[in-house]
DNA sequence: CCAATACCTGCAACGGAAGTGCAATTATTG
DNA sequence: CAATAATTGCACTTCCGTTGCAGGTATTGG
């Protein structure tokens, strides 16, 4: 019933490694984007572009979802089962919060139809709002 | 009536300089964002320095707002009169075209409201649209 | 009009983040 | 077990944004 994450990444071509097992793990169990330099802190053993090419790797067999939250710096996270990155990115929303700079998938909220002016295609939807998150406004 | 640049210029309390008057007027021929690296092909005489600076005095004053339309570089364009930038960036959408790179305010396109969960505060959105512009649609 | 001051500009340098080439190590296949 | 393929680590590069400082230019007020 319940499959490993071995088999998981099996399912997606992707080769299981020692690294990819505790990056993956590591991206599972927290609920924020993470940026390269998380995880490079949290695995200070391992080199910068191992990581790297590990987040690149996820994210092109479509495990993992970019977010640019307008702080400059590029963040990732597990994409939900039935996610479809590999065709457009997931059209769920983000919430940068300002206070802990914390970036959050908001993934039960979709983003709306948004109406472009004539001869322009809409192909993707990047949409964050930022503010403050549940935790700092002390609610 | 009709008030001049310089006048303009003024009214913000920016001080009216050469290298502030062709980047002003650079900024208001064009219809799409621009970034610092078109600044300084157009101006090459000038120092790197001087027209980030010159760019950020603008972005101060609020008469240019900054746009983040995902490619990792930071677009500028000028702000409509009325714009709320200093309170908030300005809520219309912008519109970022897969085939040519460029990136368009559409100042009549407000971004509709948000529902972010309880907890959330909203202060702020940013929303870019990607995709195909009218004129790279052939249309 | 001149001196003091404030502001603007250019040069050099720095830092962070992203990305690449190559060689060494490790895993997979037959 | 040998041949092959993929992964990892190291060194290095590039790009963008940013800052310190010093020289130049404009503004002010006496
Ligand atoms: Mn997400
Ligand atoms: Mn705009
Ligand atoms: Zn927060
Ligand atoms: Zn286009």
């Amino acid at each position: 019933m319940m499959e490993t994450i071995e088999q998981f990444l099996e399912s997606k071509k992707i080769r299981v490694t020692a690294m990819r097992l505790l990056i993956y793990k590591f991206l599972a169990e927290r609920q924020v984007a993470v940026t390269l330099s998380d995880i490079e802190n949290t695995f200070e053993k391992a080199d910068r572009t191992t990581l790297y090419r590990t987040i690149k790797t996820f994210e092109d067999k479509a495990i993992v979802h970019q977010i640019d939250d307008g702080t400059g710096i590029t963040k990732y996270a597990l994409c939900e089962q039935g996610c479809n990155c590999e065709i457009e990115t997931d059209l769920h929303l983000h919430f940068h919060c300002n206070n802990c700079n914390q970036t959050i998938c908001l993934t039960e909220h979709k983003i709306p139809q948004i109406k472009v002016p004539d001869g322009f295609v809409s192909e993707n939807i990047n949409l964050v709002v930022k503010g403050i998150c549940d935790k700092c406004s002390g609610q």
